[in-house]
RNA sequence: GCCGACAUAGCUCAGGGGUAGAGCAACUGAUUCGUAAUCAGUAGGUCCUCGGUUCAAUUCCGAGUGUCGGCACCA
């Protein structure tokens, strides 16, 4: 005798078990057209599922939430249907939702390519056509076994023989197609509607272990309606039109090239924003209370055996060898033990702890070659790095500070928001449990006192110890590691780092790896696809360009473009014998913040006519305004709160 | 590193077993023009590298390198 309470509160009593479908319709045709599936007590399920107890009910239409998700799912359901009607003998794995689609990860001894996605589509849209009803089906254990063994379909067999003992084994049918899934699903094929487009084929390893085969996955993007799916479509294109390998050829900042493969070669107006941004970086680190320092780029092995590096991370490592030299020298692709010379190098006091010890740090690691991604992922980069040498009670305190000068960075940025993550131990580890028992509980603790909410990351800790992981994302929807956090009680004991106490006893100090940018060169990567290349004036590389429309003003153009250089611009003049429309097209296709048009009537005045990026008004100004104007303007975030104390 | 695709002028791209083409950019000349492309002309290539097949390879085949999309990795 359920009774089913719906979200307006009403409750429905029933003679006997009833299913979502049949409380639909007893609410109404218009209801029992929309439901998709429903929530069954805060859990989503079939629609077609038996209610016997009381339960509270709420209907998932397409316009809910939810009702991505599923569509999404039994896509991928309808697309692996099509694949194995289409190609007898390909077995089927896995094939989740996932942000903006999903995909299906299938076993063919020939991979798919995108030729074949037509086909592909045009079967799935007759399976849609079908509209057969998902059908859920419990089944035993060994029989699901044995009826996926005796198809050949070997991964689906193992996944269910590596389900724990408890779960239920559920199939679902789509006419007379029958798969392993947890379900939910829709009510049939024909809820997954026509907005959906199959967009990548692309190697996975089965269960994304590097052991194991690797599969072929077919990647798509599925909607709710048409209009959805162009909107997302064209966000891509548009997203393409950002990317930050694209903006810096066009705007000419930076090169790489096969002789240095994951290494940049930085243009000039390239460096002048990498400039630009370490300048702002190097004050806020100073204004902090950081030392700044510079260590060695090429450094014995032997310390890199004693840290720990050697033995972890060798092959990743660049090694340097001369002739007459019986050393072995690498490329640090790290600083930290660099950074422990120098706190060893005399006597340390208590007294000088917290000591913060900064270097913008040029490292080199041996990156697989397949994880080199433009300026993001590179095998010669330059960390914001410092260590923070402390005894364990400043902790808390020093990690409260780094997040607050790095969210006030960020922001500076024009990052408003960022993710945090907190990476606990990995398998892989130095130290032992009880020193993880401790690094751990001290940063969850400094969190708790900075006030830092974070998602956990189970098992991506480095191997020292835990971290906290600053997550920013690309204008493609990557997500990358920027700045972090993290607690070290290892090395400092490696490395024999220790201080005075107030004691007089001798003590480990605990280390703090920290950056907040990471590498500057992920960093602006980032960065550029944030402002798509149309930097605030502070970052801009060239933040004025003077343009001439007659040859008679030239003269006052580069009079104008000395005066606003003396107050510190960055200014070209462009002279060229080109109609004033083609000046302003081009440099407002380099995104040049701010064109200053000069002629006749600009030089006898005195004045100038700014014309903003993106905008179409001109502003005219006396010189000597347009000069204190601009140069307020071009400040630095930070140099702007110095000069004004009440902002 | 693994799976797949791709590599032609500075850029974007077309082409195809008989040593290559467009647009934009560049250069030269004319034009002196008021807020997103002035006109005309000129020049520009180891068709990624190495090997193989062939009378002949930039084109077909193989290997390598790099890039791109994923996966794995990321101190």
């Amino acid at each position: 005798m359920p009774a089913i309470t719906l979200p307006d509160g009403s409750v429905r009593r029933f003679d006997g078990p009833v299913t979502g479908t049949e409380v639909a319709a007893s609410i109404g045709p218009g209801l029992a057209r929309a439901a998709l599936a429903m929530k069954l007590d805060g859990q989503l399920v079939d629609l077609s599922r038996s209610i016997e107890d009381d339960a509270a009910i709420v209907f998932v239409t397409r316009k809910d939430p939810d009702a991505l998700g599923m569509i999404r799912h039994d896509t991928a359901h309808v697309l692996a249907e099509a694949v194995q009607s289409l190609y007898p003998g390909t077995q089927v794995t896995i094939g989740p939702s996932i942000e903006n689609g999903f995909y299906y990860d299938f076993a063919r001894n020939e991979p798919f390519t995108p030729e074949d996605f037509p086909a592909i589509e045009a079967r799935m849209r007759e399976i849609i056509g079908r509209n057969a009803a998902f059908e859920r089906e419990v089944w035993d254990r060994d029989e699901a076994i044995a009826f996926f063994e005796t198809k050949g379909e070997r991964y689906k067999a193992e996944l269910i023989r590596d389900l724990p003992g408890t779960e239920t084994i559920t199939m679902y049918k789509q006419g007379d197609w029958i798969d392993l899934c947890r379900g939910p699903h829709m009510r049939g094929t024909g809820d997954v509607g026509t907005a959906f487009k199959l967009q990548k084929v692309a190697g996975a390893y089965w269960r994304g272990d590097h052991r194991n085969p690797m599969l072929t996955r077919i990647y798509g993007t599925a909607w709710r309606d048409q209009k959805e799916l162009d909107a997302y479509l064209q966000q891509l294109e548009e997203a393409e039109r950002r990317d930050h390998r694209r903006l810096g050829r066009e705007m000419d900042l930076f090169h790489i090239q096969e002789e240095a493969a994951g290494s940049i070669f930085w243009h000039p107006k390239g460096w002048k924003l990498y400039r630009a941004a370490e300048s702002y970086v190097r004050r806020r680190q100073d204004a902090a209370g950081y030392v700044e320092v510079k260590t060695p780029q090429l450094v014995d092995r032997v310390l890199w055996e004693r840290s720990g590096h050697w033995d972890k991370y060798r092959e990743h490592m660049f090694v340097a060898h001369v002739e007459d030299e019986k050393r072995t020298l690498a490329l640090k692709p790290m600083n930290c033990p660099c950074h422990v010379q120098i706190f060893n190098h005399g006597l340390r006091s208590y007294r000088e702890l917290p000591l913060r010890m900064a270097e913008f740090g040029a490292c080199h690691r041996y990156e697989p070659s397949g994880a080199l991604h433009g300026i993001m992922r590179v095998r010669g980069f330059t960390q914001d790095d410092a260590h923070i040498f402390c005894t364990p009670d400043q902790i808390a305190d020093e990690t409260a500070k780094f997040v607050d000068l790095l969210s006030s960075v960020y922001r500076d940025f024009g990052f408003d928001s960022f993710r945090v993550k907190f990476a606990d131990r990995p398998d892989e580890r130095a130290g032992d449990d009880a020193t993880w028992d401790r690094a751990e509980g001290a940063l969850r603790e400094a969190c708790a006192m900075a006030g830092v909410e974070y998602e956990l990351n189970p098992g991506e800790g480095a191997f020292y110890g835990p971290k906290l992981e600053f997550v920013l994302r690309d204008a493609i929807g990557r997500d990358w590691q920027c700045g972090t956090l993290q607690v070290d009680f290892v090395l400092p004991d490696r490395l024999d780092a220790s201080y005075i106490a107030d004691d007089s006893s001798r003590q480990r100090p605990v280390m703090l790896h920290r950056a907040i940018l990471g590498s500057f060169e992920r960093f602006l990567g980032i960065l550029i696809e944030q402002y798509a290349g149309r930097f605030p004036l502070w970052l801009a590389p060239v933040q004025l360009v003077v343009a001439s429309i007659v040859t008679d003003a030239e003269p006052y153009a580069e009079e104008v473009a000395e005066a606003f250089r003396a107050r510190g611009l960055s200014v070209v003049v462009d002279g060229r014998n080109e109609k004033i429309n083609a000046k302003i097209r081009e440099h407002s296709l380099q995104h040049v913040p701010i064109i200053a048009v000069v002629g006749r009537k600009e030089a006898e005045g005195r004045t100038v006519a700014l014309r903003r990026l993106g905008g179409q008004a001109q502003e005219v100004l006396s010189l000597a305004e347009a000069l204190d104007g601009l140069a307020l303007e071009a400040m630095p975030p930070d140099i702007v709160r110095s000069a004004t104390p009440n902002r």
